[in-house]
DNA sequence: TATATTCTTTACTGTATAGTACAAAAAGTT
DNA sequence: AACTTTTTGTACTATACAGTAAAGAATATA
């Protein structure tokens, strides 16, 4: 009841999947790429993963997902200012390298490339957006209970707003991706806060 | 210097092979695929375009970019309200049926899938979006000079807020296809204009 | 050390797909 | 009606790719 021990982690090769999987998209990505990137071979790949480039998609989709939502869980729950919080997740898309504009988001990626191809992933793709959504809406929540979110907008749409801002800017930062144009970008958007 | 005429018409066929790549998008779309959405064989199909579906491709966006544009600088220059069009032009999308929604925009939908694949086209997509920005902006300046605009912020960058609702909105609306959660949230983008 | 169990490598099969080449068909021109 | 030109349909080739299968390697356990 043992034998021989798996020589690599799943986690891991997952997320050497994800970068192969963002970059390129679903269709585009040849199994054979991402044999490359996860450095294993067919056997162990199809052993681990018996539905193929699908499972794996699924698999990089929820790996993603769950890092990220953890994290701004965690860095919300640590902010004192939760509506700062939210206009500091803004801006700091404006920092961020070229090579990752051209990426845009992983999900918005999904969706735009799936709704027709494949409906299931796409709607766990749009459902990983709708917990971005969700956080959101809790940060302003939070934000409207401590008195520092004045607006009159319903929190709910408020979050809508910020999501569609992200899903843009998924698409926008590609065609600017300078940060100067990106942060004049943001900083306007930031105004339905205020 | 005759010889047999044409069976079919370029226009029209591009227009057939737009409907498969707009649902599909470029690399899951097979070139049987478009053969058969356009009702043409291999020999007439690598005949006229020697490029293949790469050349198709550009084709399809260049013939679409060329109908929106010039229906939307005709509709513009109609309209005695420009803001007001731009508003009209927003909330129409709300309308549309949901297997329009779908698709999202296939500008978006290139820059999206192309970014990392195929650069010239993934430019030229950005172009053509960068075209619906430029409309945007005239149409603003128009209603800063009739002193129907009176926002502060600077129309540039008003168009550059209105495209990118416009790239969200080519995600969100896959998300939530419904016609009220649209219109809710188209109502509350268009604020920037008041 | 023998054994059982699991992982890994490699070779193979079958299929889908892009693109080419050539023969047949269609219609205008003389 | 013959001829020329261009289009169209079909057959073919080559390749890339997904997925399977089986042999061999590695290691914990007895």
């Amino acid at each position: 009841m043992s034998g021989r021990p798996k020589i690599f982690d799943n986690e891991e090769v997952i997320s050497k999947a994800t970068e192969v999987f963002w970059r390129q998209g679903y269709e585009a990505t040849s199994t054979e790429d991402l044999l490359a990137a996860m450095g294993i071979g067919k056997g162990s790949f199809y052993l681990a993963f018996k539905g193929g480039k699908k499972e794996l998609y699924e698999k990089v989709l929820e790996q993603f997902d769950q890092a990220a939502v953890s994290r701004f869980r965690k860095e919300l729950d640590a902010a004192a200012d939760p509506v700062e919080y939210i206009r500091e997740f803004f801006r700091s898309i404006a920092r961020q390298p070229k090579k990752v504009h051209q990426k845009g988001c992983i999900f918005g990626n999904a969706v735009a490339e799936l709704s027709n191809i494949d409906p299931l992933l796409m709607k766990q793709a749009a459902h990983h957006l709708q917990e971005l959504e969700a956080n959101f809406l809790e940060a302003l929540q939070r934000g409207k209970q401590q008195g520092i979110l004045t607006s009159k907008l319903d929190p709910a749409l408020l979050a809508r707003l910020l999501l569609n801002n992200w899903n843009g800017l998924g698409i926008t930062r590609r065609m600017y991706p300078d940060s100067e144009s990106l942060s004049a970008l943001i900083e306007a958007q930031l105004h339905i806060l205020d």
